[in-house]
DNA sequence: CGGTATTTTGCGTGTTTTTGAAAGAATCAA
DNA sequence: TTGATTCTTTCAAAAACACGCAAAATACCG
């Protein structure tokens, strides 16, 4: 393999990962170390990457640290990290949009193997990054606000898959009134992804709890987890205790 | 073996694999290493590879490696702008991926109307921060290395629409052969965005032109627009001149 | 046809680039 | 702190390279 191939390869990974171990491109390229190393030190002499001990950085990966942007984020990454324990080798999952899902994509484990169905760009962009993870982006009309597709596209299409389990993100969560929403498309949507898909998990941080808004998606018997960054004891989830719902 | 047969056997060579080794081709053309290192070098002097250490790669495969500091940006930025005259108010769009297209769309008036459909995310998240542009993304199965949405499905959707232009970045043009391609399923994506609009426009940077891949697309007389960041009377362009196609 | 220029090619020589190994310093994680 | 990993520096061998030269082939011209 050329030189030249190398760097492509390794700033490839970059791109994809925003970041690279030195030990894992010594495997996958078959090289020593010490040439790994060179590759990486001409790469910041060109100025494409960013060094570190272990390895290397995306250099736009600095510039996105203003992630703190995302409210609540230390909250999303507790729930995303225990809901990536749903996910087993073969499944074939639904998701939604929003910044709990796309979490929740960053901390799936690199080896994981699934299909993944998406209603949301970003999120297949992220889906994309692992290799063995298949990723369908299901078309439609564009979303401004919620940078998802929805209308009658997706929602023809959705009712032609079926997934094994269906991750959303959720507005609103109520003992009685179930899953709730203000949207008339967002409403419909979810139903139909609900219809798609075996199980359900919601993420949901606590203090969308026990809100219930205008228009109801489903009762919370119809889903399966209900993960939040609360521990599953937590007085605050006290009404949710019901034999069809796992709390996570 | 004539000079002018081994130059056209290297580039074929070139043209399949992207790629070739000195070493491979001593043996295959029977021929001293010296001839060979000066066949490639006549070869860079006309501007048709690259040349590195060990051997030499394809000028067009160089568009995979400058992802994150967008290769050759200024160009891009150029062509782009004067792209964005073809879209009048009322417009249905259809368009492919690729930083170009991005620059594109970034380049766009602030209060352009018009109907954007979309095969790749990215393009899709750009365009929804235009108020007056309706945005639809087309889903199918996403692809990992050049982030937009391919196969079956978007060929069937794309055979149910009919834009007025169609917006590409092209891997690679040539005044006989067109528009030409490497990837099997991403020569069917175009072909069947082109059959899908009444008007086309080619967005190329000028170090693609004149060449020439193993997949062809198009010839350039199916092409309505041709957008590069050379004044329209280059001397470069001279071979593109034919009365079907705009050259802008 | 003969003689001269030009091109092409291969070879020898010396230089540069690339790569891996070794040894010791620096860094990290527990 | 201690042990393990990772880094840096230095060195050596192999591969690839550039340059000049000369033989062979080809083209050109009177």
């Amino acid at each position: 393999m050329l030189k030249k191939e190398r760097h492509d390869f390794i700033m490839r990974q970059i791109n994809l990962h925003n970041r690279v171990l030195t030990s894992d491109l010594v495997q996958l390229l078959n090289v020593s170390e010490d040439t790994i190393r060179r590759d990486l030190q001409e790469l910041v002499d060109m100025g494409l990457l960013f060094k570190v001990h272990g390895g290397a950085l995306s250099k736009s990966y600095h510039s996105s640290f203003d992630d703190s942007t995302v409210y609540a984020r230390d909250s999303k990454i507790i729930i995303a990290k225990k809901a990536t324990n749903l996910i087993k080798d073969g499944m074939v999952v639904l998701t939604g949009g929003g910044t709990t899902i796309l979490e929740f994509v960053k901390q799936l484990p690199e080896s994981i193997q699934a299909t993944f169905f998406t209603i949301s760009p970003l999120v297949a962009v992220e889906l994309a990054k692992y290799n063995n993870i298949e990723v369908i982006l299901i078309g439609g009309l564009f979303s401004k606000n919620s940078q998802i597709t929805y209308g009658g596209h997706v929602i023809t299409q959705l009712s032609e898959i079926k997934a094994d389990l269906c991750l959303m993100g959720t507005s609103a969560i109520h003992p009685e009134e179930g899953l709730t929403d203000t949207d008339w498309e967002i409403n419909q949507l979810k139903k139909a992804m609900l219809a798609a898909s075996k199980k359900s998990a919601v993420l949901c941080i606590s203090e969308k709890l026990d809100i219930a808004l205008r228009l109801k998606v489903c009762a919370i018997e119809s889903i399966s987890y209900l993960v939040t960054e609360l521990d599953a004891t937590d007085e605050a989830l006290s009404g949710y205790t019901i034999k069809s719902l796992n709390i996570l």
